[in-house]
DNA sequence: CACCTGACATAAT
DNA sequence: AATTATGCCAGGT
C-alpha cells in the first residue's frame, strides 16, 4: 500500500481520538489539525481508509449529512458507515446525523 | 435548492 | 521542478 503522508498520519491520529458514540466533521478536523481545509482530510481518509484501523465512518459533513464512507456515497460500503454510527449509539435520520450533540470538536 | 468559488494537500502529467 | 486536476468539504450567491 501507499506510505502515509505525514499529514495523513496525523488525520488518522485524530481520528482515533474520537470517543465512541460521538462523530466530527471535516471542517471541526481540519481546524484540529490546523490545516483549515476539510477537503484535504477528506482527500486523506479516501486516499488510506487503513482498515478498520482508522473510523472514518465517525467523520460526517458540517451539514450532518454522511458524507461518503470509503470513496462511496451510497450503495453497500456507504450503508456500513450509517449502521456502524447507530451501532454506537448515534441517531441517524436519512443520510443524517440527527443531532449535533454528538460532534466532538477535540475539546 | 443548484451552482460557484475558496482554500489546502496529493497524484499525475 | 512546475502546472493541472481532483477530492468523503464549506460557505456564499
Amino acid at each position: 500500500m501507499r506510505t502515509p503522508t505525514p499529514f495523513e498520519s496525523r488525520v488518522y491520529e485524530a481520528l482515533t481520538q474520537i470517543p465512541r458514540g460521538r462523530v466530527t466533521t471535516y471542517g471541526l478536523l481540519a481546524v484540529y489539525l490546523d490545516c483549515g481545509s476539510a477537503r484535504a482530510v477528506g482527500q486523506a481518509l479516501r486516499r488510506n481508509p487503513n482498515g478498520p484501523r482508522v473510523p472514518c465512518h465517525r467523520v460526517v459533513r458540517a451539514d450532518l449529512s454522511l458524507g461518503g464512507y470509503a470513496g462511496a456515497t451510497a450503495g453497500a460500503t456507504w450503508r456500513r458507515k450509517h449502521r456502524l454510527l447507530e451501532q454506537e449509539g448515534i441517531p441517524i435520520e436519512g443520510n443524517c446525523v440527527a443531532s449535533r450533540e454528538y460532534l466532538y470538536d477535540f475539546s
